[in-house]
DNA sequence: CTGAAAGCGCTAACAC
DNA sequence: GTGTTAGCGCTTTCAG
């Protein structure tokens, strides 16, 4: 059973221990005979290299890590495709930690980077998340921005409130409705997108609250609400700051009577494919999780070999200059409060040093479509066959 | 930066190494004072432990890992969601990694085991998939069985096929249509449940290949061609051997201009939430991936601690007796035709020899709706609210 | 190719 | 509480 070493592989395949090392290791040095029959062993006795033993000594992982707040989300799975694609053409695996409260986001981030993955990726499951100042390994932030230095990649959402409203505005709508909860910081920032668009334009707002949970029901309620005031007092337009309020406010209209977009017009701000189960599809923005992805191992990928050099070249100085025991890096933190402002040591901008925030922000683009302009879905093929796996946009 | 360890954070501390590391593991075995300068000292240092020197040293580790072929599927998000939860609520923690080929798969596999990980749960991306004879860890396999030994959890596929099948006769439905490929064992296994519901009641069967991608086109094309033939050869039942079928069996049937299911009774096998989307509800099993998670994590938690049990009697033993090198217990792996039968060690059944294949099956049942009982929706509730968000399947 | 040995960072056990 | 130390399994280096 377990507990397998590396010396039992030696003896049942009769050779020494380094050879069995170079042989998983540097297969190129050992004969092909001596090699096949150390894998017979390995197969044999069902031998697994332990990986705490490797690392320790000094290997390199070819895993990231990535944290996300909750799996049952698109938006979250896309990041999580668009991740694993991008590293596994990159030669990386990742692994997925998920975690729904800050204490379990912070055992999981600490243990990714004490198990020495090559980086880690975090989606922040609350606003109230701060990246480490001094991360073993490079993290990078997907899906938030914050003031800290740190790293970043997200949706605009303020661009993405802002394209919807004007795509409203554009088709003639003069009086929006918008439904949210102010408790989401991504809603706030669609809301003032929204406001900046319909400010522009002189197109009168109304905001009201969807409530914390913010689920589909409560767009229902607020669009049945709507829809059932007199004319001349009822928006021609609403807009859902996530989609599934968008898609619970269709039925709430439909139910009142109200066609769409006919009588009301209605578009979501957030792309996600969860909530297009409707019987009118949702004009919305285009959903960019598998692009967030994408983005964030590029970024941490960077920052892994930028580290790997900087590492290199101080090994390399050490050996130069022959010192008798090469001294580690390891310089004291810098003192809170010294964080976040840019900073450079003795004239020289130092990677170390340059801990301002980078923050990279992916534009949305629209998706037209029926709830805003009637028979827009004929656009995707005159006998189109309905797609009934939601999985597809995943 | 990196590289921070407890030395240095003893130092910062102005405390000895061994006392941070008892603060760290022991944390009533040191002063509360101390504790907390050895606390701002990690702080102010960004320390993190190196999780493989902590695990090579000998540590257990508190992590599941899962390894699984796609994360786009709703049954995987369930198994993933339902061990996660059950994980969480034992106090272990789970780590995914996800593989779309044997390959990568194999290397997920070997990385968890040798990470330490306390146990790993499979879900096999292929048919071919065998699980290791001798794993370092425990290893459960989800979603599919297998002749080999090893422990297994699975869905009933055979039960699946046998419930919708009984169901659609109960409602008087003579003559069936199943859709589905034969190069999913999966749709065999229901494919057969259905033959045996049939041939108890004497049904005609009919069966249409929906070719190797099996996506809900092929399910429309084969609904509609089926709708537009002669009404006396035309079936009065559909049976998608997957959801996803069955939902574009729906649409190509209402295209051909008939109703549903007035006219032809459609049902699913697979209950697949991502497949729901369509006009008409679909009468399909109830989702069982968040139970196969469950049960996965019961099982795995089960073996983990009988094999530590077993390991700590062997160490007792050993000190028992006063070997001087507590012998390991490397027994070589047993030749591979003996592996599958029960063996016994010397008459009393060991643990270690009881490699037999262990199957649970879990039972499907009924979701019954819209798409084989007209009104089944509104069982639901009088004035229901749709939800709109299949994540909240998941 | 072999054999021997250093050392990765940590935990736990030891004597003080 | 302190300081010191062995050893987890592995990779790499060095001399033969």
């Amino acid at each position: 059973m377990s507990k397998v070493r590396i010396i039992d592989v030696a003896r049942e395949a009769g050779v020494s221990l380094g050879t069995v090392s170079n042989a998983l290791n540097h297969p190129e040095r050992v004969r092909p005979d001596t090699r096949r029959s150390i894998e017979e062993a390995i197969e044999r006795l069902g031998y697994t290299p332990n990986q705490s033993a490797r690392m320790l000594r000094g290997g390199h992982a070819r895993a990231l890590g990535i944290v996300v707040p909750q799996l049952a989300h698109a938006a979250i799975l896309q990041v999580v495709n668009g991740a694993n694609t991008e590293a596994r053409r990159l030669g990386l695996d990742v692994l997925v930690a998920y975690a729904d409260n800050l204490e379990t986001q912070r055992r999981h981030l600490s243990f990714l980077q004490g198990s020495q993955m090559a980086g880690v990726i975090v989606m922040p499951v609350d606003d109230a998340w701060r990246a480490p100042a001094n991360p073993a390994v490079p993290i990078v932030t997907v899906g938030a921005v914050r003031e800290e230095a740190g790293w970043y990649v997200a949706e605009d959402h303020r661009a993405q409130g802002r394209i919807v409203a004007t795509h409203l505005i554009a088709r003639g709508c003069a009086r929006i409705a918008v439904i949210g909860s102010a408790r989401s910081a991504r809603m706030l920032r669609r809301l003032e997108g929204i406001r900046a668009a319909a400010a522009d334009r002189g197109v009168e707002l109304e905001v009201l609250d969807a409530g914390d949970r913010a689920v589909s029901g409560d767009g229902y309620t607020l669009g049945s609400a709507l829809a059932t005031r007199a004319a001349d007092e009822r928006p021609d337009a609403i807009i859902g700051l996530t989609d599934v309020l968008a898609a619970g406010a269709i039925d709430g209209v439909l139910a009142a009577g109200l066609s769409v977009p006919g009588d009301v017009a209605i578009a979501g701000c957030d792309g996600n494919p969860f909530a297009w189960c409707g019987p009118i599809s949702l004009t919305t923005c285009a959903p960019l999780g598998y692009e967030l992805g994408r983005r964030a191992v590029q970024t941490l990928v960077g920052l892994i070999r930028e580290r790997a050099e900087q590492q290199e070249r101080a090994a390399r100085d050490a050996r130069t200059l022959t010192l008798p025991h090469p001294e580690r890096s390891r310089k004291t933190a810098p003192a809170r409060g010294e964080v976040g402002g840019p900073q450079y040591a003795d004239g020289a901008p130092d990677a170390d040093e340059r801990d301002e925030a980078h923050r990279e922000l992916v534009r949305p683009f629209l998706l037209v479509r029926e709830s805003t302009v009637a028979g827009a879905g004929a656009k995707e093929g005159a006998a189109a066959i309905p797609e009934r796996n939601v999985g597809a946009y995943l």
